[in-house]
RNA sequence: CGCGGGGUGGAGCAGUUGGCAGCUCGUCGGGCUCAUAACCCGAAGGUCGUAAGUUCGAGUCUUACCCCCGCAACCA
């Protein structure tokens, strides 16, 4: 039994999810289920992101705390993975006290390192409103296509040099800015080129193309020391003398949630959270999106590095592409798209979790149209819930008894566990879901050219047997699907009386009584 | 020449180390009646973006070109 650490990424807390948050995340369940099926202790972790620029700009503009937001969208994600079915052993958020405090600790213990390091910039200060600001926080005349933009990045795409920003005024008071001396603290990652590159080297065979190519983007280009402390007073202390005006970078505070919430759930239950993220057999999955990859391998490395040499960082870093909606992208202020509590009211969980994984984007940028989701639906509904209909529900039978199972199906099924195993732990989430589309095919043919109806009348020792077997891959098929079905596979396995689901062949020791059996799924 | 991904039957996609081009849906024809008009069998339909090259052999490797898309940040 080996530990598993499994890290979702944390949303962030300035909007409702979509369906695209989903796509990046689903990954992640589907690991920890499966990795708990063979037995290894996993914790799954991830929480709300709360802190950072946007949510005290949104907080500004309504009038109301940051707290406020960031508790408001807390509450909802929680919701929102409670219904998706996510089984996160923790679910918290960076605003959380322990998280706070053991991330000031490990901020600490890195600048005490030597890793973190003073320097003094040239900000843009507002006089009036007597603060520095960030880029995003100034206005200007955007000189390539001469319309107002932010300081940050145009609509059309240009990004204001530092010269273009002197001309630029604060967003909040109107007035002109100046630049001054001001003192940040940095992370040495350049100090920590050498060891990321192994890092990464050592690693990158069990990643995505798209994981290895953003990463070595970056370290060929080598690495820049990046300023850890931000002008904010929204976000987690410094714990450096001198720094009392400002916040952490949330990103730092952020990734650093994977590892303080391990901490606090091995608190919980008396285990040792070094298990999880000391060099070993353990395997750390980092699940997320194509734009967090940096932060995951190699701010994450970097920081873990500079705070103790002895822990690991991710092996295992699952990375997917957007998924777009109708060809475009999820926009909330285009209403492009579907958040994830609009389209629970009209999709079912199950097949929605299988249609983002089977069509999602985990090679490539993917779309979802509502036509699509139904057809995977459908689909599933009839060789799925429908193979279980036509088995269960056998016109006037009553029960099924303990009988004879074909062998060749039992080394079908032996095969799928085997070839869906090592597909989840290649992370090839979609043909993992295509090996089970192929044994509900399988287990159709099986039924049609077997002619139970028949049988039943011709028979009735070969009927038994066909049922029996039927009834086998149905319980098989239970726990082959719990990893993307669950709410599927809990109901088959209370049918069929089947009290865990385990990632190993099974078969039914009794006599099944047909009693109480409801359709899976109903038809779109 | 900023970086990256992609162009495969009507639609959406798979094709790992080069070896008779696959899947789902749709269409057409047939079978079955246990089941949620579900299930099974068969057929039609592709010169794999364009051009050249390497090779006994290229969707797969090389080069050039044409289209589509994504990324770029003190923004998560």
């Amino acid at each position: 039994m080996g530990k598993v650490l499994i890290g979702g990424a944390w949303p962030y807390a300035n909007r409702s999810l979509h369906l695209g948050h989903l796509a990046a995340l689903i990954s992640g369940d589907v690991l920890a289920r499966y990795h708990r099926q063979i037995g290894d202790d996993v914790i799954y972790v991830s929480g709300t992101d709360c802190h950072g620029t946007p949510i005290t700009e949104r907080a500004k503009k309504e009038k109301i705390s940051p707290k406020e937001i960031a508790e408001k969208y807390h509450k909802e994600f929680s919701e929102v993975f409670n219904k998706m079915n996510f089984s996160y052993d923790l679910y918290s958020k960076t605003e959380d006290d322990y998280h706070k405090q053991k991330v000031q600790e490990i901020f600490r213990k890195i600048y005490d390192n030597g890793y973190i390091y003073e320097k003094i910039d040239d900000d843009n200060f507002c006089e009036k409103c007597n603060k520095f600001v960030a880029d995003r926080e100034l206005k200007l005349i955007c000189p390539r296509c001469g319309l107002e933009t932010k300081g940050d990045q145009c609509d059309c795409g240009y990004v204001p040099t530092k010269e273009d920003l002197k001309n630029a005024v604060c967003t909040e008071c109107g007035s002109k800015v100046v630049t001054r001396p001001n003192k940040n603290l940095y992370i040495a990652l350049s100090k920590l080129q050498q060891e990321i590159e192994k890092y990464v080297k050592i690693n990158e065979r069990n990643w995505r193309k798209n994981t290895i190519n953003e990463t070595n983007k970056y370290l060929a280009e080598g690495l820049r020391d990046r300023a850890v402390t931000r002008n904010l007073d929204w976000g987690v202390d410094i714990p450096v003398d001198g720094f009392e005006d400002k916040k952490m970078y949330v990103w730092i505070d952020a990734v650093l949630g994977y590892l303080t919430m391990t901490m606090k759930v091995c608190e919980e239950n008396g285990w040792d959270w070094r298990q999880w993220w000391s060099e070993g057999d353990n395997k750390i999955y980092m699940v997320h999106g194509k734009d967090n990859i940096t932060f995951h391998t190699i701010i994450l490395p970097g920081l873990l590095m500079g705070f103790d040499k002895s822990l690991k960082a991710p092996d295992r870093i699952v990375s997917t592409e957007y998924l777009n909606f109708n060809e475009q992208k999820f926009s909330k202020s285009k209403g492009i798209g579907l958040t994830i509590l609009e389209a629970l009211e009209r999709y079912n969980v199950d097949t929605l979790r299988f249609h983002l994984l089977r069509n999602g984007p985990e090679s490539k940028d993917t779309n979802f149209t509502e036509e699509d989701y139904i057809m995977t639906h459908n689909e599933i509904t009839n060789k799925l819930g429908n193979f279980i209909n036509r088995t269960l529900k056998f016109k006037g039978l009553t029960t099924i008894p303990c009988s004879k199972m074909n062998e060749e199906v039992e080394n079908e099924i032996k095969k799928k566990y085997n070839e869906i195993s090592s597909l989840i732990e290649n992370i090839e989430f979609r043909n993992a879901t295509l090996k089970i589309v192929e044994l509900l095919d399988y287990a159709n043919k099986y039924y049609d050219d077997q002619k139970p109806w028949v049988q039943y009348k011709e028979n009735l020792e070969e009927f038994n047997n066909t049922m029996y077997t039927c009834a086998t891959i149905i319980a098989n098929l239970s726990n082959l699907i719990e990893p993307f079905m669950p709410d599927a596979a809990h109901k088959i396995a209370g049918y069929l009386k089947i009290d865990k689901n385990e990632w190993k062949p099974i078969s039914i020791t009794e006599d099944i009584n047909l009693e109480n059996i409801e359709p899976l799924f109903e038809r779109l």
